[in-house]
DNA sequence: TCTGGGGTCCTAGGACCC
DNA sequence: TCTGGGGTCCTAGGACCC
């Protein structure tokens, strides 16, 4: 059996774990620069708010209702996170962190008629110790588990907890919309909707070899999943990541080009960071930059160049030099940009023996630029990010609109909580 | 006026190898 | 009239996830 805990509305729940006030009432937290709502407690999703919405779009709305809104505090969540990941791993055997407020779990060791008490106990358990609630899912199969948790969370009578046994999977999927199914997304669910297959169970009874022809190998891995053939295993052990990208989108448009190579080359100062940060090596560097997504076509210009690096690096020099050749290359005088990123690639362990020097290098360069970033890491993890940087990135990061931003409770020794007695 | 950010995997087609 | 067989690697685009 796997077991899947994901953490209910989980960005509000983060809000709420230090501001009890808040416990009742309707909340959301913004994406980037409070653009779209994305995060909402029960009550803000019964008030008819969609996940992703814009929020000038329901501005009245959330005036209406008094709607308490954040803008959106990364670093409170994810040291939140930890503590919840953990706290399970201290109650659990294996488990798998999934994403920022999932983990599947390996539940074979438990008898199955442990498994309802086992969850309840962890739930208890976590909320205790975080103040986060979470709802608990378990199947034969990885997308049985996430199938269950959306059970737990739906059906009041499970309090938060939903054991699917062999015997009532046929029920549970009946009931379960095939859009809400696990790798089922957007465009997948509206082909089948046209084929006249709206539940997970219709999906689940449908071919093999149709599944596999129409949605391909995805999609038959998760049809065998909901039909009890595991094809996914508990991955303990994240497997190294292939890209880190740093983008944003600009409160306004950005028509200048000094003003663009800022932020490029902020994002990618902070890509370097991140790569040091775990311990790799990049070769290749990517700049994107576009206009709005919603102007008119010959107001539209955007486009992704990819340079490779003469040597894997972990130079911030480096990086945000290429970028900037990049970004001269991509841009484009008059027009008015929203959005640009940076990607890294080719990414490969910072370990001496696998490094491949390059050709035309004289090793001695290597030295000095590992002792400039190890200075330059050191200064900035004490006096704060941004203290010491390269004269193109820009002082504050780029800046945003946040409006509603709550303190880094956990993270700042400057936003610790104050208790008074 | 105002619409997020960070990822992975798969497939098809083209370029190339012997 | 007839024009091989078996591969790899790369890229773009599309699908999905949170």
């Amino acid at each position: 059996m796997f077991g899947l805990i994901d953490c209910n509305n989980f960005y509000v729940s983060c809000e709420r774990a230090f501001n009890p006030g808040l416990l009742g009432r309707p909340v959301v937290v913004l994406s980037n620069n409070d653009g779209c709502i994305i995060s909402r407690s029960q009550e803000a999703k019964a008030l008819g708010l969609p996940m992703g919405a814009p929020v000038f779009k329901y501005s009245q709305l959330l005036e209406r209702h008094r709607v308490a809104i954040f803008s959106p505090n990364f670093p409170l969540y994810g040291d939140m996170s930890a503590r919840v990941m953990n706290t399970l791993g201290d109650l659990l055997p294996g488990i798998e962190i999934y994403s920022i407020d999932e983990a599947f779990a390996d539940l074979c060791g438990f008898r199955h008629d442990d498994l309802q008490a086992v969850a309840g106990e962890v739930r208890s358990t976590v909320l205790r110790h975080t103040g986060i609630p979470v709802s608990i899912g378990a199947g034969r199969t990885k997308t049985l588990a996430k199938a269950a948790n959306h059970l737990a969370k739906k059906r009041p009578a499970c309090r938060g907890v939903c054991v699917l046994e062999a015997r009532d999977e046929r029920n549970a999927l009946a009931s379960l919309p095939v859009d809400e199914v696990w790798g089922i997304g957007r465009r997948y669910s509206r082909f089948l909707q046209g084929e006249g297959v709206g539940t997970a169970l219709e999906f689940a009874l449908l071919p093999r070899e149709w599944v596999r022809r129409h949605l391909h190998v995805t999609g038959a891995r998760v049809h065998a999943e909901l039909n009890g053939e595991p094809c996914l295993s508990l991955e303990q052990v994240r497997p190294p990541r292939k890209s880190i990208c740093v983008s944003r989108s600009f409160g306004r448009k950005v028509t200048q080009l000094d003003e663009l190579e800022n932020a490029v080359g902020t994002f990618a100062s902070k890509c370097a960071q991140k790569l040091r940060a775990e311990g790799l090596r990049a070769s290749l560097v990517t700049v994107f930059v576009h206009t709005g997504h919603y102007e008119r076509p010959e107001r539209s210009s955007g486009g992704h160049r990819t340079a490779a690096m003469p040597a894997e690096t972990r130079s911030t020099i480096d990086i945000v030099r290429c970028a900037s050749v990049l970004l001269r290359e991509l841009y484009r005088k008059g027009f008015g940009y929203k959005k640009a990123g940076v990607v890294l690639g080719g990414l490969a362990p910072d370990a001496a023996s696998a490094v491949t020097p390059s050709l035309f290098g004289d090793g001695q360069d290597e030295e000095r630029t590992a002792a400039l970033m190890l200075a330059l890491d050191t200064v900035n993890s004490r006096y704060g990010s941004g203290a010491l940087r390269l004269a193109v990135e820009s002082p504050s990061g780029w800046k945003q609109r946040q409006e509603n931003l709550s303190p880094r409770y956990t993270t700042d020794w400057d936003d610790i909580i104050e208790v008074r007695t």
